[in-house]
DNA sequence: GTTAGGG
DNA sequence: CCCTAAC
């Protein structure tokens, strides 16, 4: 079977504007999770020649695709390759208006949506910082420094292209490795190990998140000490300081009650909580063979038990995702925490309290880092969660994930990634009952998710308050049922809990507070 | 059509 | 959320 998602021109073969194609797929024969999925990927000349991308650029906006919850849109700068990130992480004030440079709407221009993409890396830093995007993909990408990557290029199966090694080779990897201390030489050695294929990447940072993410099987890139035995990672130090900053959590993650100040840019991934059972699955892959490893597996899980990610957990990240995705970029705000405040939050654990009589599911996240937590009311999942990180990392998108994708056009090619499911959010099926005035009245109230408060705030310290139905057109876009007024209404009911009970440590209130104050909503 | 504020 | 006055 295989699975294509292409990058071509349009209709007549030219895009109108240089930089990379738009990306296609074609995603109708996939069958299973380990089918892999090709992507050809050109880039477009100033003339509107097609040009096809080297191995670098591919694989770099493919790890766009599916790490970043980005956009690869075609950029009127000739001849470069710049991938058009819409990185809800640190779009918010890092990043200038890119999104409309070329009159179509981004989130047309480039149907992958990547915001059932669950897995996703945490790129912080300043790697993705506007002025930056050229340096880091000419860096890791650059021209010319192609070679023998094995990926696309004739639409075949990466696995059985020009691939030299094929498969990973876990035996290179034993004891520790501290990718801080290994040279480039060593870190690609390593990433061929964890992969099984070459790099040309010369960019350490990558290289290192990358193999760390390899080994870990999930988005954590917050370790780079790493301890092999038997072919299997038994430990992974937390060593990196740099990385990390400040940002020790004081946050236990089995009870999530403790908030933290800062841990701004800290690379923290929402697949730790994978990581148990990610691992498993990588080795399953990596080694190649599933038998007897089993045991293995299970001593590996009980050695490190981790609660794996909820239900509610999974489909408010997606949700977070999609809607802060399909949301505008903001030039630059006062301060560069907004944006990562409103991109880094982190689930730290679920846990049921009561509320004003009346039980809710609280996801005590740590909104943007802030330490600040912030209940919420739960609500029926309304998308499955993507299982396997890794495998669409270097494998794409493979069956569960093609219930988010819609093969629309007619045809082998222009067929768009396309998120499927317009329930939930989208359904603007709002119940409504005549009153008695002759009027109507919607009939059920539609609970404010953290997502929505999060992105009213954000909206709030954007355009500024008042600014109702800007903030309605330009930040809840997607949310029909949202009106103009249920914005100021809920805006006005926070500031009333935000100051029901000032900053007294306890209650709900001081959350809102801070987290509004943290958000310079507030004074 | 929007916004602010009371219901 | 609704309703309405006042932009």
């Amino acid at each position: 079977m295989e699975t294509e998602v292409e990058v071509e021109g349009n209709d007549e073969g030219k895009f109108e504007e240089p930089g990379f194609g738009k990306i296609y797929s074609s995603l109708s024969s996939a069958k299973q999770l380990t089918d892999p999925v090709v992507y050809k990927l050109v880039r477009v000349e100033g003339d509107g020649r097609l040009v096809p991308a080297t191995d670098d650029e591919v694989m770099e906006v493919k790890d766009l695709l599916v790490d970043e919850k980005s956009e690869v849109c075609t950029v009127a700068d000739v001849g470069q390759p710049i991938g058009c990130i819409s990185n809800d992480r640190s779009s918010p004030g890092m990043l200038p208006q890119l999104e409309s440079s070329e009159g179509l709407s981004p989130s047309e221009n480039t149907e992958v949506d990547p915001d059932k993409l669950n897995a996703r890396l945490e790129e912080t830093g300043p790697s993705f910082a506007p002025s930056l995007i050229q340096s880091h993909m000419h860096q890791s990408g650059g021209v010319g420094e192609c070679s023998n990557a094995p990926v696309l290029t004739e639409g075949r199966a990466l696995t059985s292209t020009t691939v030299t090694t094929s498969k990973p080779d876990f035996s290179k990897l034993n004891g520790e490795i501290c990718l801080d201390n290994l040279s480039i030489k060593e870190l690609h050695e390593t990433f061929k190990a964890t992969f099984g294929r070459e790099t040309t990447v010369k960019d350490k940072q990558w290289l290192k998140r990358r193999i760390a993410m390899g080994l870990t099987n999930s988005c954590d890139v917050s370790a780079t000490t790493f301890i092999i035995k038997d072919n299997k990672l038994v430990n992974k130090g937390k060593e990196d300081g740099s990385d990390n900053g400040d940002g020790a959590l004081a946050n236990d993650p089995a009870t999530g009650t403790t908030m933290s100040g800062g841990q701004q840019g800290l690379p923290i991934s929402h697949g730790s909580q994978l990581e148990d059972q990610v691992v498993s699955d990588k080795r399953n892959r990596n080694i190649g063979d599933n038998s007897g490893s089993e045991d293995h597996h299970t001593e590996q899980r009980a050695a490190k038990r981790v609660r794996k990610p909820t239900k509610r957990y999974i489909e408010e990240l997606s949700e977070v995702e999609s809607k802060e995705a399909s949301g505008k970029l903001r030039p630059i705000v006062k301060n560069s925490l907004l944006g990562q405040m409103s991109s880094n939050f982190h689930t730290r654990s679920a846990r049921n309290v009561s509320l004003e009589g009346r039980t809710v599911v609280t996801r005590l996240d740590s909104l943007g880092g802030s330490g600040i937590q912030i209940p919420c009311v739960s609500r029926v999942r309304r998308s499955r969660p993507r299982k396997n990180f890794m495998a669409l990392l270097f494998l794409g998108v493979a069956d569960e994930d093609r219930q988010f994708l819609s093969t629309g056009a007619v045809g082998g090619h222009h067929k768009v990634l396309k998120q499927v499911d317009s329930s939930g959010d989208s359904d603007d099926n709002v119940v409504t009952v005549p009153t008695s005035k002759g009027g109507i009245r919607r009939k059920h109230h539609r609970a404010w998710t953290l997502s929505e408060v999060m992105k009213l705030v954000e909206g709030v310290s954007r355009y500024g308050a008042g600014r109702w139905s800007e903030i309605k057109r330009l930040a809840f876009a997607s949310y029909s049922y949202r009106t103009s007024v249920d914005l100021k209404d809920k805006w006005r009911n926070l500031l009333k809990a935000s100051f029901a009970q000032i900053p007294s440590d306890k209650g709900v209130s001081s959350l809102i507070y801070n987290y509004l104050h943290h958000m310079q909503v507030i004074a």
